[in-house]
RNA sequence: GGUUCCUUGGCCGAGUGGUUAGGCACCGGUCUGCAAAACCGUUUACAGCAGUUCGAUUCUGCUAGGAACCU
């Protein structure tokens, strides 16, 4: 470990690195996690599921080996999960974490939403039982989008106003969640930053896009030659849970219905994760605006040195 | 050599004598419970030249490139 400001009793830290897919943040994570003597909690939505590890770029057996990863392939892929589960289950893990690691543990991961729910905290929201659940469903299937509009606009007038009219997936959620607490979800979606017992540090691997474009490519002829179709075959029964509606997959079960030749849907993958990539860093352009704690890395320069120089200066830290 | 057909924006792909096809990508954006999801905004045209016409991407001719068939 390192040194600590004397006198200064600081919170403990949670060191955050993000970045867009293909920026090598699992990579840098181990390294800080190595250098802190701590371990690394996932942030990626994918890469919670087993048997996907090729397509969803998962540390290696070495890597998990070497640092001590949660939430790497620890749901099966029909398990339901959310941001707020992660954030439920983060909360409640961290502080062992970092009472025993010296005080520090390593986020990593490009799920944005769950990075944020993690640091900046999400509301509480009443879960949603399989009826209710079932009862908006239902409404979506027979009446569409009009149906849950018509009902959200008698509901809850004020969400009305702001939502995406046409995001069939938020109108029904509010629906579902106005439905279950007979409240409105204007009531219930605070939005308030949440106290969290410890500070944060983020840190964003910023390569150019050209360069991380080229990247991209490169990383998925390499999870291609590692056998990405073999893996999608083998749990292509499952291909309609949400879990494999992901980018790799659906592509290649087109290519398997016949839809498009192999090649072609390669391609098509190479494609979807560029825009996954692209919207990643729009999600992280928004908050650069608003947030002092947000440290850009240099790719070209040792990442870990530059980690380590803020950590060290004690700045560029979101006091939550 | 002859006959017929084709040529639309980065790609795919409709269509019309005078209003914007559309899709995908690119670029930009939304995001508080499935987020590698879902959704939104915007840009790039009618192969070239010459005619007909008030007006041509749409009609005619020539040129270029391509396809099929014939000798």
């Amino acid at each position: 470990m390192t040194d600590k400001p004397a006198g200064t009793a600081r919170k403990p830290l949670l060191i955050v690195i993000t970045g867009p897919t293909g920026s090598g943040k699992s990579d840098l994570a181990i390294e800080v996690a190595r250098h802190y003597g701590t371990e690394i909690i996932s942030a990626d939505s994918r890469q919670m599921y087993r048997g996907i590890p090729i397509g969803t770029a998962q540390p290696t057996a070495e890597q998990l080996d070497a640092v001590r990863h949660h939430f790497i392939a620890s749901l099966e892929l029909t398990d339901y999960y959310s941001a707020a589960r992660f954030e439920e289950e983060v909360m409640a893990l961290l502080p062992r974490v970092m009472d025993s690691h010296g005080g520090v543990a390593v986020m990593c991961g490009g799920s944005m939403m769950y990075v944020d729910a993690v640091t900046r905290g999400i509301d509480d929201l009443p879960t949603i039982t399989e009826d209710v659940r079932r009862e908006v469903g239902l409404i979506a299937e027979k009446e569409g989008a009009e149906g849950l509009r018509a009902r959200l606009r008698m509901l809850d007038p004020a969400y009305y106003e702001t939502v995406d009219l046409k995001n069939t997936k938020r109108l029904a959620h509010a629906l579902e969640i106005i439905i279950e607490s007979g409240q409105t979800y204007t009531e219930l979606r605070q939005g308030k930053r949440k106290a969290r017992p410890f500070e944060t540090v983020t840190f964003v691997i910023n390569y150019d896009r050209e360069e991380l474009f080229d990247r991209i490519n490169r990383r998925v002829d390499a999870m291609v030659a590692q056998g990405l179709v073999g893996e999608a075959e083998s749990v292509k029964a499952l291909r309609h849970v949400n879990a494999l509606n992901t980018v790799g997959y659906k592509e290649i079960y087109s290519a398997m219905d016949g839809d498009m030749d192999f090649a072609t849907a390669i391609e098509r993958i190479k494609k979807n994760t560029r825009v996954y990539a692209k919207k990643q860093l729009t999600w992280l352009k928004r908050d650069r605006e608003g947030a002092a704690d947000v440290n850009y890395l240099d790719p070209h320069k040792p990442m870990l040195e530059q980690v380590i120089e803020v950590v060290e200066s004690g700045e560029g830290r979101a006091e939550c």
